[in-house]
Order: C-alpha cells, then sequence, then structure tokens
DNA sequence: ATGAAAGCGCTAACAT
DNA sequence: ATGTTAGCGCTTTCAT
C-alpha cells in the first residue's frame, strides 16, 4: 500500500503538489498533474481516508438513519441516496434504528458523533429536539426526509394534498361512498396517517358528503393489514362502500385481495386507491398516488451538498414539498 | 467538541491514560479509570475515528457490498448485519453496486480501497478473480454470503439440498405432476437456481418419476414471473400437474394468484411450495423453506469479527453451510 | 500504573 | 506552480 510520498518519489515532485493534483484543490501544472496521475495509478495509490479525514476534518461520508430498512419505500430511498452520494465520492454509512431504545442511543452517543461523518439524512425519523441540537452543535449540516424536523432543512410531501387527491379520483368517477383504510398513528411517522386521512375528509366535505365512521378502518400499512380492513368494510353487502381510499399501496393491495375472497371484482363492483406506487402496484394494476423514495434519496444529497459545499445559489427553503402524481391503472373505474 | 487533552486536563491525567483507559488496552487502575470515564461523560468527549483511525490503521468499519438493497432478501441480509456490528462497536458502510460496470469499477478502485474499511462482506456477489486479490493484498478480511467465493470464507445454502427437501414434501403428499418454476440463470446468482433445478430432479427420479419439459418454466425471482409461469402451467386443464415448487416466494406467491385466478383452488387442486419465508408468506398461507436472512447477516458479522480478532477459536472452515426449514403452511396438501 | 514523545498519512498555510 | 513545514487527534512504544 503505497503512501504519497511514494507518488511523489515516483513524480518527482512532493507530496503537496501530489495532494493538490489528486484533490484538484490548487493549483497544478497540467504536465505535472498528468505525472502525478500516471504515477499514482501505476501505483494503485488510493488516499487513506483517515489520514486525509483527520487533516482537512471532512470525511466525505453521510450517515443516513432510517427506522427500518427492510421495507420497499426505506429501501428505495437508501438506494437513491447511496447512488447520489458513491456519484460525488462520498461514502454511506447506514444506521438502522429498528431496534430497541438502547440501539437508538447509541447511534446517537456514539457513533454519529464520533466525527465519521460529514452530514446526516434523517428519513422518516422524529428526532428529538436533543439529538437534533448535539448534529447542529457539531456543524454538521441535516436534512429530513418525510419530516418536518424542528430547525431542521426537510423534504417532504403534502399528505394532506395527497389524501385530497386520491379521494377526488374517486369521487370525479362517480363515487360517492368512498371509505378510506388509514394508517395507524405512529410516532415515527409523524402525522402522515393523520394528514392523508384529512385530506379525504377535506374531499369529500367539499364534495357535499358525509364520512362516515363505519367507512373507516385504521391498519398497520401491511397487506394484511389492508386486506384484514377491506374484509370489514366489504363484509356486509348492505352499505359496503363503492370505492376505497387506502393509505399505502400494501394496504390497497390487501384490499384488492380481500375483495377479490368476497368474490367481487375490481373495479367493477368496488374501486381502490393506494399511495406509493409500491413495486407491486403495477403488478395488481392498481390506481396509486407515486411517490418517488429513490428520488427523495437523491434529493436529500443534493440538499447536502449545497449546505457542505456552499456554492453558488444555495436555496433557503427550510421546507421543501416533494413531488407526486396519480398513477390510473385498472383499479379504478366509474361507478 | 472536546479533545482528548480536555479530558485528560479535568480528570488529571495525560492523553495517553485516558486513550488506555476508555480503549481498554493497557493497564490503567480503576480508580484513575472511573475519573477517566466520568471526565469524559461530562464532557463529551468521543474519539474521533480518523485519528484514531490513522493511528492505529483500524476503523472499526465493515464494507457490505449488494447487488440491490430493495429486495426482501438483501435487505434482511444487511438489516441483520448492522445490528450484529452495531452491538461491537462498528459501523456499517453500504456499497449498493445494483447500477452500472462503472459504478462497480469505482466502488473497488476508489472506495472500498480507500481504508476506509477494516473488512468486506460481499452478498450474492459474483467477485472477479482481480477483485477478490486486492481485497486479500489489502490483508482485508472478506466474507461471502451466497457464495462460494474462490479462497474467500464464505457463507451458503446448500441449494440443491433445498430443491430436494421441497420436493420431497410434494412427493411425501402424494404428488407426481410436479412442475418446477426456476430462475434464469443470472450471472450474479451463482448457480443457485441451477443447483435448486438439479434438486428437484434428483428428487424426482429417486422417486421414479420423469421430470417432463413442459413442467418446468423459468422466470426472473418476481411475483409477475411466477404468475406467468404458473398460468402457463396450469392453463392447459389436459396434462397439467397437481403441485408447483417455485425457488422464490415470491413466484410461488404469483402461482398462487395466477391459480385462482384460473378458478383453482390451492392447495385443493394444486399444491405451491417456494423458498425464502418471504414476509408475505404467512400472509399467502404459503408453505416454504425458510432461509434466514438476518441470521446470514449476523453469522457474516460474526466470522469476520473472528479473523479481526483472532481470539480463542476460529475455525478453518473455508465454506459454512447456512440453515434451512421447512415450514408447512396451508399452500399444500395431499394429493 | 502512568507520562513523554514519536508518529500514523495526509493537507494547508506560508514561502518561494 | 511548487516545496517546506506544521499540525490534524489520537495511539503506542519506551521510560519511569
Amino acid at each position: 500500500m503505497p503512501g504519497i510520498h511514494e507518488v511523489a518519489r515516483v513524480a518527482g515532485v512532493s507530496a503537496a503538489t501530489v495532494s493538490r493534483a489528486l484533490s484538484g484543490r490548487g493549483s497544478v501544472s497540467p504536465t505535472t498533474r498528468e505525472r502525478v496521475v500516471a504515477a499514482a495509478t501505476e501505483l494503485g495509490y488510493v488516499v487513506s481516508s483517515s489520514a486525509s479525514g483527520l487533516a482537512t476534518g471532512r470525511t466525505r461520508n453521510v450517515g443516513v438513519v432510517i427506522p427500518f430498512l427492510n421495507r420497499w419505500f426505506f429501501g428505495a430511498v437508501v438506494e437513491g441516496a447511496e447512488s447520489a452520494l458513491l456519484e460525488r465520492g462520498y461514502d454511506l454509512t447506514l444506521y438502522n434504528l429498528g431496534g430497541s431504545d438502547e440501539e437508538r442511543r447509541l447511534v446517537f452517543q456514539h457513533f454519529l458523533l464520533r466525527k465519521r461523518v460529514d452530514a446526516v439524512i434523517a428519513v422518516s425519523l422524529e428526532l428529538t429536539g436533543d439529538e437534533v441540537q448535539r448534529l447542529i452543535d457539531l456543524d454538521k449540516p441535516i436534512v429530513g426526509v418525510g419530516g418536518p424536523l424542528p430547525g431542521v432543512r426537510t423534504l417532504s410531501l403534502d399528505d394532506t394534498e395527497l389524501g385530497r387527491l386520491a379521494t377526488e379520483h374517486l369521487l370525479a368517477l362517480g363515487h360517492t361512498d368512498i371509505a378510506h383504510i388509514g394508517g395507524e398513528a405512529l410516532e415515527m411517522d409523524f402525522h402522515l396517517p393523520t394528514n392523508r386521512r384529512h385530506g379525504y375528509e377535506q374531499a369529500m366535505h367539499a364534495a357535499g358528503l358525509e364520512t362516515l365512521d363505519r367507512h373507516f378502518h385504521a391498519a398497520d400499512f401491511t397487506m394484511e393489514g389492508g386486506y384484514r380492513a377491506a374484509k370489514q368494510l366489504l363484509g356486509n353487502p348492505s352499505g359496503r362502500p363503492t370505492a376505497i381510499f387506502a393509505a399505502s399501496d400494501e394496504m390497497a393491495i390487501g384490499a384488492i385481495l380481500a375483495a377479490k375472497d368476497l368474490g367481487m371484482h375490481v373495479p367493477g363492483d368496488v374501486s381502490i386507491i393506494g399511495i406509493d406506487d409500491h413495486e407491486l402496484a403495477e403488478f395488481f394494476g392498481l390506481t396509486t398516488i407515486a411517490q418517488f423514495p429513490d428520488m427523495q434519496g437523491r434529493m436529500a444529497v443534493e440538499v447536502l451538498m449545497d449546505e457542505l459545499h456552499p456554492g453558488e445559489r444555495s436555496e433557503e427553503t427550510l421546507n421543501i414539498d416533494l413531488p407526486y402524481e396519480l398513477v390510473v391503472r385498472s383499479s379504478t373505474a366509474r361507478r
């Protein structure tokens, strides 16, 4: 493992010049640069990130903190972030807070803080004021995905608007008996389920319709939860809704399967819409509102880079609305 | 951000003693240790991993290289590895090779090598001899999950045995017309699909049965692929199989949905078995052979730690067979 | 058991 | 444009 001095020797220059030539900082004549690059390549030289990090205070490494990895949404966000970081020469170190509170404490007390990361991306995580403060104290940029987090730049969806849009799609198709499968309000998820439900209620009321208690069921964002909720909703032949808006695609797919098991046709007997554009949505012909988690990961990286390398225009918006898009497939139809 | 000297000052000792007290290396009297720990806690001191890494040559960081993140199996492996690493005070930096060859080249030439990781876990990845050699040259332990990799310690399933077991389960239930939905042989997946198919063939032949060409379909390991393959297999009422062994749960679930769409009952008209114990398997009542990806991640970490901290007994086995288990649910039944 | 001092490999002022 | 030099913050001999 050759060091910078060996490269310097081979190229016939000083270590400082090698550093400049390879990092692009400072000026180096084209010819020397060429010789240095050649020497480095020949020797297979790669900088030591510890040494470079110690000297500069920058690690070229970003910490990504998520509540679980093994869900479609989170996996996709991480994937997007990873590839965006790689392009910029950054590494991604992953902190999965899935487990215990102990795990969470550890990550904050020891890991994030041990000068290993230059910045943090917090996905769907409600950080305590204290946790945020520690990071701010360290001068480490943070960006939240799925915020908002107090005092932190955040990318988030307008969940109320999403709920409204989904409901309006069903209303526009002539449905009036529209049920909603919502999420249980989890601490970690901010007010996502509540906001989507509000959007649903607003759209219903704006259309002059009542929202019935028996047309709402809460589930846990899984296929099985959606299946069970839909069985309840559709089980009683009298007064069953003609359309269901589920707060996630997995629940919506569960609802489709429940309808089928009840001998109903989708969308003939009941229209179903979800939110996500989950990888399985297309296979099930699910109409949904796409969010783009991988793009969310990429965007988070871009925001960070703005703060890390304050160059041209750095937007000062604290909270950025994420894009979404209605994707109409075959699970919704006119009444 | 206090440094080690500040802690030393507060505790009234030298920096060297702080280092010893906090790292556990070298001897420190219990009372001094206590004072040091108190001072460190009070100041909120955390070591700089760059400085520590530079001084010791160890980073307490492990690189995990995977072909995609956003598949159940890989997510689970990473989750398992992450939590095992966290427990041991290690970080995990993630390299997702999903994308281009360029991405892969970058990761190997620049990232893994830039002295940022102490070891590498390669999941379901066929590394070239050259890639393996570079890592070995750097004295970085590697362990493969889903190997085998040439000259590398590997954890892997006996896929032939898995194929045989799944098939034998169906045979034991009295089935003789057993079809197989296999995987396309992908470069990245070693010979996994081929081996599972061999197991199927061996079990059939051992039972004195023929394997029919029309009872085999290859798919792409997705639900949709399994759905399509099953439609082919079951579409023709004459000569249709009474049981299907799919090489993955996602394909098996696709097959269940296909059977239902054809008006067939599972397991009444057709028994279906998969491999994985995917998170959705229970919901679909799928009989399957469980592999335990999160445990695979944990085991990979343990093997690495054995090499990183050669303590007591370090097994010299190059290739470790992973455990699996038949999980019988409601998708298989007697003929 | 503890301290002093050398250095891990690089970068960034400062000179030239 | 390039070289010299002084650290970055820790760990680890080597003394004591």
